[in-house]
DNA sequence: TCAATTAGTGGGTCTACGCCCACTATAGGG
DNA sequence: CCCTATAGTGGGCGTAGACCCACTAATTGA
C-alpha cells in the first residue's frame, strides 16, 4: 500500500491497526524494502539471498530441486543461477548421471556473500524490532514460526 | 517472493527460516493477498478498505487529509474517491469554507460496506492466524503494535 | 528405435502499484 | 488586483514481480 511512503500525520485508522493482519503486511513490506534496498546496492535482489541460503543449507542440486524448494518460476531460476555463476558466487555443472540437470553448488566466494547478506538482514531486522527486547523478539519469532508453519499445511489438501 | 505460489515441498532455508522480517514478510505478503481477492469479487481494492476505515474513524474530511493520514498519493485518492463516490459509499461535497477542498464523509451504505469489509478481514486472520489461541493472538497484536509504532517513529528526524 | 516426459533456458507478457506532471479552481497576502 | 500557494483531477509512466510459451537436450520405457 504505502511502499517507502511513510507519512501518517497523525496516524493511521485504529480500524486498520487493530488488524494484526493489516501490521503484519506493512511491517512486513517495509523490512522486506529495505533489505532489497540494500542488496540493489550490489546489483542483487532477494532471490539471490534465497538461493544462497538452500544452497547453504541443503548442499548441492539440482535447480529443479530448488525451485520446488523455494517456489520460484523455474526461468526465473535459470536468470537467478545464470548471474550468480556469472559472479562466481556459485558452480553449476551437468549431473553425470542424469545430463539433463544441471547441479548448482555454493562457492567459498558465494559463502562469504551469503554470510555478508545475513549480516545485512540481520541488521534490517534490528532496525525493525529494534522496540521489542531479546525476550520479545524471541517470542515474536516462535509465533511467526508457527503461523507460517500452518499457512503451508493448510494448503496439501483437495 | 512467493505470492500465491504456496509449492514448498520439503521446506525453505533454516537460513531464511530463522528471520522474523522473513516470515513477516511472507505471511504479510499472502494475508494481503487473501483480502485482495476476496475484495477483488466486488471490485473493490485495499485503498476503499482503508479509506473507509479512515472515514469512519476520524470523521468526514478533505482529500488532502486522507492523503496525509493514509500516505497515498492524492492523485490515487481522486480516483478511488471517485469510485467510492460513484457506488454511493461515501459523499463528496466542496467545503464552503475552502472552496478549494473537497469534503469526503461516509454513507450509511458506506457504512454498512465497511463492517463488510471488516468481517472478511477478519475471516482472513482467522484463516492465517489459525494456530494460535486468543491468547497468543493478544500477544502478538502488541508485539506488532509496538513495531509498528517504533517504525513510525524511526523517521522524524531530519 | 521411437514416443513421451523432464530439465533447463530465453524471451516475452501481464498486472499491480507507486509516482509524477500538467492543468483548473480557489484562496490569501501584498 | 495580481502573484503565489494549495486542493483536486486526469492521464500517463516506470518498475518489480510473477507467469507463460516455445524450444533444445537428455532420459526413460515400451
Amino acid at each position: 500500500m504505502a511502499s517507502e511512503t511513510p507519512a501518517p500525520s497523525d496516524g493511521l485508522p485504529p480500524t486498520l491497526l487493530d488488524l494484526s493482519t493489516f501490521l503484519l503486511a506493512r511491517i512486513g513490506r517495509s523490512a522486506r524494502g529495505r533489505l532489497a534496498e540494500r542488496l540493489a546496492e550490489r546489483d542483487l535482489r532477494l532471490w539471490d539471498l534465497a538461493v544462497l541460503a538452500a544452497l547453504a543449507d541443503f548442499g548441492p542440486q539440482a535447480q529443479r530441486d530448488l525451485v520446488q524448494r523455494l517456489g520460484v518460476d523455474p526461468s526465473d531460476l535459470a536468470k537467478v543461477a545464470d548471474q550468480l555463476g556469472a559472479a562466481g558466487y556459485v558452480e553449476r555443472a551437468r549431473d553425470q548421471r542424469d545430463r539433463r540437470r544441471v547441479s548448482v553448488s555454493v562457492t567459498a566466494a558465494g559463502r562469504a556473500l551469503l554470510a555478508e547478506l545475513e549480516a545485512q538482514a540481520r541488521a534490517v531486522q534490528d532496525e525493525v524490532l529494534a522496540p521489542l527486547d531479546a525476550g520479545e523478539r524471541q517470542v515474536l519469532q516462535e509465533l511467526l514460526l508457527r503461523v507460517h508453519h500452518g499457512m503451508e499445511e493448510g494448503r496439501g489438501a483437495v
